[in-house]
DNA sequence: CAATTAGGTTAGAATAATTATAAAGAGATG
DNA sequence: CATCTCTTTATAATTATTCTAACCTAATTG
């Protein structure tokens, strides 16, 4: 918690909550899941304060928003490069902490100038593999993608 | 469009204005432009017919859905493999089709089956370094992975 | 050709997620 | 204490997407 201390960032006690709740959390949780935690110890929370919250966060460099999931904003506490592996039955999230080097060649920046790069890696996870949760359907992002593996 | 007639697809005209509009579109348009795209042609086009038929197609693997604007849904019809570079202001995305080699250690797995994946590159795009376009503000999915630049 | 069936399309309602607004609160400063 | 700034809250509004029910169309059958 102290890494906050010093980012110029007002510590109120709804933002401690959040923090609190997404510290060491490798959930990736969305709004919704903060909002729920956070409000059962905290039943004054309102939601636009969990969005004002994380917008704030993210502009401070202290969580990461991820894209993956269509549905839903997720968010990351772990601020370190690293990429993810997402289930496309259920939609859910885990850390990649493998390095790789991945540089984009000059000729294909189309002009970008380059700031970041982030690998998604899509599968199915054990609880969806023995015919377990799913609750989402629709696989995005994935034909014609398999043909990367190995 | 020869592509499409074979997939166990009836091919109406609504769905064939909208396989028009995708064919060799590398704009990575959403539900909304797709439908204003096509309403142009087709004034009758209503926007659940869009949301339909790009299910459809999905299922059927002719387009891919994409995930990298936390904003919308997106979709290429462009389905072999290739990777995107997004710009963290106006999300605009083009296409990357240098193919990386990109293998998950199986230790780093977490039991997940993999089916693909697919890399996001971050920047900011001409238009943008400009202080062009610039719809969209809040950077996503940036912090932290400069250092996977070189 | 009338009746049937199987999608497909449409308009509009309904949901879900997110963002905006306006009023109230809390703390710091002069 | 008055003022200022920022935060929080409750609620309304917006946006994107999905659902529903009625309608349409083409193909099929009798």
């Amino acid at each position: 918690m102290d890494r906050y201390k010093n980012i110029g960032l007002k510590l109120t006690p709804q933002r401690l909550a959040i923090l609190d709740f997404l510290e060491g959390n490798t959930t990736h949780p969305s709004a919704e899941e903060i909002f729920a935690a956070v409000s059962d110890r905290f039943p004054t929370m309102s939601f636009a304060t969990v969005y004002n919250t994380l917008e704030t966060l993210k502009e401070k460099g202290a969580v990461i928003e991820l894209t993956g999931d269509p549905r839903k904003k997720r968010f990351d506490p772990n601020t370190a490069p690293h990429h993810h592996l997402i289930c496309i039955r259920c939609r859910r999230i885990a850390d990649v902490q493998v390095d790789y080097k991945i540089d984009l060649p000059r000729s294909s920046r189309m002009g970008f100038e380059i700031t970041g790069n982030h690998i998604e890696f899509y599968g199915v996870c054990p609880a969806c593999r023995k015919g377990g949760p799913e609750k989402t359907g629709s696989g995005v992002q994935t034909a014609g993608e398999e043909s990367h593996e190995n």
